[in-house]
DNA sequence: ATATTAGGTGAGTACACAATCACATAGTAA
DNA sequence: TTACTATGTGATTGTGTACTCACCTAATAT
């Protein structure tokens, strides 16, 4: 495998690790109804404020997000609808090992 | 978020995860010309041998890609056709970011 | 000016993950 | 049987990540 391959790899896996967690994948699910402020985020989700607000540091490092203040809120939102053709797909993947499973147990 | 809910979002999580790392990554693309052995495997991502066994079997936990003996050789395939949709959005992603970072950089 | 609200951040802890080494196992060939 | 090859796995170590607590800053309201 080439260097430049290996850079490409590393360079997507950052992203897909940034939305390969529970409470992010929760985040990104509530900003794909529209932009959110960080209390709302929060009161969501149901975790508590310091880590929320990690999460969407990472969301926002890895340009999964974006925000803008308004006042003292900060509003988060998408950047990228494609994240979310991205989340269809894992949830295809889902679908299809949950249908295996069960063929797999009809046949006991 | 409910309890539902929120154990959705872990196993989306587990799948996404596993496929967030170089080198599985690297794994992946090799075996979407299709299945390959795990001494193949390691010659081309260029990785400890135990390693790449390691790697291999988060894939293979967490469904991604499949696995049969053939003598002493075990092959590996992928078992879901949409992992190469969910690659190529993460590819939409970063082909994005890579505009809009162009961009940015032009202004200057 | 003081208090309040929204959000972020440093430090500490606990835990998960990646990589490596040495070793174990299962086929195959001689 | 013995030796060899392909693969997997236990143990260890280093590193990264998640979470929490306490505290800090910025904007607003009184």
């Amino acid at each position: 495998m080439k260097d430049k391959d290996l850079r490409l790899y590393e360079m997507k896996a950052e992203i897909i690790q940034a939305v390969g967690h529970p409470i992010r994948l929760a985040i990104i699910d509530y900003l794909s109804d529209g932009e959110q402020c960080v209390c709302d985020i929060t009161d969501h989700v149901g975790a508590e404020r310091s880590n929320v607000s990690r999460h969407l540091a990472v969301l926002l490092k890895s340009g999964v997000v974006e925000c803008r203040k308004d006042g003292l809120k900060v509003i988060y939102s998408l950047r990228t609808p494609c994240i979310l053709k991205f989340l269809s797909c894992v949830t295809d993947v889902l679908r299809e090992h949950c249908q295996e499973t069960k063929a797999v147990l009809q046949r006991l």
